[in-house]
DNA sequence: TTGCAAAGCGGAGGATGCCTCCGTATCGTA
DNA sequence: TACGATACGGAGGCATCCTCCGCTTTGCAA
C-alpha cells in the first residue's frame, strides 16, 4: 500500500507560488548555515518578501519548519527515482545512501527542532518516513533483485548504518563519506 | 571505569543554593505542565526569584534544562541503588524501570529541547547515559546472578524495550505500565 | 482588451521575552 | 560584631513574535 503522500500546501498563484518557495529556499539555506534558530523576520528579509508575507502562509515557526523538511524528504525521494532510472541498482542505492548523509538529531537541526514541536513519533515523521522507505525499499530491492547486495538485507539494516554515521557528533564530510564507503563494503554479497 | 560525574554546579552559599534549587524545581514543574516553551521569566516568578537570579545561576536557557535534565537523571540513578537496598532484585529492576516511563523525544519534553542546543550525541547526553547504564547494569546483573531474568538480557535490550514504549505518541500512563508489566513477563528466564 | 473581485503584499505597532546593569541586601568568616 | 564578598531583583533597552489594514497584483469573465 502506498503510504500517503507528503503534506505539501504550496498555493497556484503566481505570486503566492513564487514566495512560497522563495521563502522555503531561504528558510532551508538559513538553518543549514546558521542553524534552526533563525527569526522569523530574518528569514523573510532573506527571502525578500514582508513578515506578513510569511505569516499568511506559514501561521507559526513550526509550519515553515515542515515545510522545509518536506522539502528536503521530497528531494530525497525524487532521488531515489532519479538514481534507479539513471544508475545501475548498486550505484544507485549508494548515490542514495551518500545524498543525505549529514542528516539526523544533531545540533541545531532541523529534524530536532521538529521534534520538539511534534514529537518524534508525530503522524508528521511517519509520514515522511514511510515515503523515504518506499524510496528506499525500491533501490535496496533492485540491488538484491541484481545479487549486487547481501540477501538478508532489511532496508533497516541499512537506514540504521547510515544513521549511525549521522550520530557522530559534527562530523566531517570526509570521514562520513569514509564510513559510508566502509558500509557500502559491507552491504556487497559474502564472496563464496 | 565508572563513568564521568554528572554534571552539577549546584552553589553552596545558602541563598544561592535556595535559589538553585527553587528554580530547578519551578523548572521541572512547569515544563512537566506546560512543555519547556515557557518564557524564563515566568518560571523565575514561579520559583520567587528575580529574572537577574535566574541569569546570574544559569547564563542561558539549556543551561537551566541541562540542570533540570541532571537532576532527574541523578534522581533515577539514585532511586536504582535505593531500589537495589530495598528490593528483591528483579522487584528492584521493575521498579526501576517504571519510573522512567514517560521520558523521550515527545513533544515539547526536556529532551528533545537539548537534542536541539546540543545534539544528540553530545558529551553531556554521553554521561548522563553512563551514569544510568552503570545503574542500570548493577540491578540487571544482580537480577541475573539470581536466576529471575533471562541470562541472554543485554541493558541495551531491555533500555530499548522500554524506549519503545516511550516512543509511543501521548501514551496513557495506564497502557505505557501494561506495556510494561508485559515486557516484564518476556524478561524472565523461559520455563524449562 | 478591460474591468473587477478576490487574493496577496508588507511594514508599523503592540505585546512579550531576552538579557544586562547597578543600587541594595545577605551571608559567612575572622 | 563588622565587613568584604557574593547574591539579589527589577527597570530598561533591544529583538522577536504576530496582527492589522491600506494598498497592489492576479486571473478570469465579459
Amino acid at each position: 500500500m502506498a503510504p500517503q503522500p507528503l503534506p505539501c500546501a504550496r498555493p497556484t498563484r503566481a505570486d503566492a507560488a513564487r514566495n512560497y518557495d522563495r521563502l522555503v529556499t531561504a528558510a532551508r539555506e538559513t538553518f543549514a548555515e546558521h542553524g534552526t534558530d533563525t527569526s522569523l523576520e530574518e528569514i523573510a528579509r532573506r527571502a525578500g518578501v514582508g513578515i506578513g508575507t510569511l505569516y499568511r502562509r506559514f501561521p507559526s515557526r513550526t509550519a515553515l519548519l515542515e515545510a522545509v523538511y518536506v522539502d528536503e524528504i521530497q528531494s530525497v525521494c525524487d532521488r531515489a527515482y532519479d538514481f534507479d532510472r539513471e544508475l545501475e541498482p548498486f550505484d544507485a542505492l549508494a548515490a542514495w545512501l551518500r545524498s543525505f548523509l549529514g542528516y539526523g538529531l544533531s545540533k541545531g537541526s532541523l529534524a530536532s527542532e521538529l521534534t520538539v514541536a511534534l514529537g518524534k513519533e508525530s503522524p508528521f515523521f511517519q509520514i515522511c518516513k514511510a515515503n523515504v522507505q518506499e524510496a528506499g525499499h525500491l533501490l535496496l530491492d533492485k540491488a538484491k533483485a541484481a545479487g549486487e547486495v547481501r540477501d538478508d538485507l532489511e532496508l533497516a539494516d541499512v537506514m540504521r548504518l547510515v544513521g549511525g554515521i549521522n550520530m557522530g557528533r559534527d562530523i566531517e564530510p570526509k570521514q562520513a563519506n569514509r564510513l559510508l564507503d566502509i558500509v557500502l563494503c559491507g552491504l556487497r554479497p559474502a564472496a563464496s
